[in-house]
DNA sequence: ACTATGTGGTTGTATGGTCGAACCATGGCG
DNA sequence: CGCCATGGTTCGACCATACAACCACATAGT
């Protein structure tokens, strides 16, 4: 079919458009961090989790979490905690400054993308949003 | 609306799942740098190119920008000309080995996507294409 | 012409990201 | 009680990006 490379373009022009081709900041233009923005959104909905979990959600390979979860510490947004019933893991869990962080965080993001669709015609919202999630259930199958 | 929330997470879902937080690879399994890939993509498609030219669609820095074409030289896949008519640009073209690397690249990414369109139901295919280019579109207009 | 200012590129510096391998501790099992 | 699996940490290597300083050429204005 022809139109994998029209997706192909437009997954493209999309990731640059978006600015998720700059690791150092959200396309929110928040100054942190990609990856510790999809962090701290995972911990501020779902409370604390195991580092593993985390992994996986991020689709981080153990080591990258580490380290990711290690600078949360260091902005003081998040601790580490013994597993309960398992010597070997660790509990991520917010501290209250990270979940003023995350929230922080979700407003801004909020309101960039309330932005973005504002542009979006009236009619094709929902199928933009239907689209993304289709796209996604599709690539994890893949 | 509370729309924005779910495209934020639909949005942050894709990346993920599309492995688009790995710059070391393309999405698709190559093992070439997503910007090289997107780079290569463009000359493959519109021939030669001016540096700064390449640095807007790419949207990179122009430092950024040269070192990437740098890296492309060294691979030997393209080469760098003086622009016709100004002594200070830079043509950037595709060496017959850059065209061959593109040609090979495309295939494998035709492969991936066509493999994930193939997931998704045959009557949402040009809605998520459709969807993608509005949203990018909508980007743009931020 | 000559100077002032703008544009295109290159290089240096700093930050951030990711993985894989080596290594340690704890858990589970025959 | 050994043996292998699992969860984490640390180290080394590689890639990405931006910003600032610096050079070369272009262009407009006096």
């Amino acid at each position: 079919m022809a139109d994998d490379r029209e997706l192909q373009e437009a997954v493209a022009r999309f990731v640059r458009a978006f600015g998720l081709h700059r690791p150092d900041q959200t396309p929110c233009g928040q100054p942190i961090p990609t990856s510790e923005a999809h962090a701290l959104g995972e911990l501020a909905r779902d409370g604390a989790l195991r580092q593993s979990e985390l992994a996986q959600r991020l689709r981080l390979e153990k080591s990258t979490t580490s380290r990711l979860v290690t600078q949360l510490i260091n902005r003081g947004w998040a601790e580490r905690a013994p597993a309960p019933g398992d010597g070997r893991g660790v509990l991520v869990e917010l501290t209250p400054h990270g979940v003023n962080a995350a929230a922080r965080l979700a407003e801004a993001r909020a309101k960039r993308f309330s932005a973005v669709l504002d542009r979006v015609p009236e009619g094709e919202r929902a199928g933009v949003l239907r689209a993304l999630t289709i796209l996604t259930e599709a690539i994890d199958e893949t």
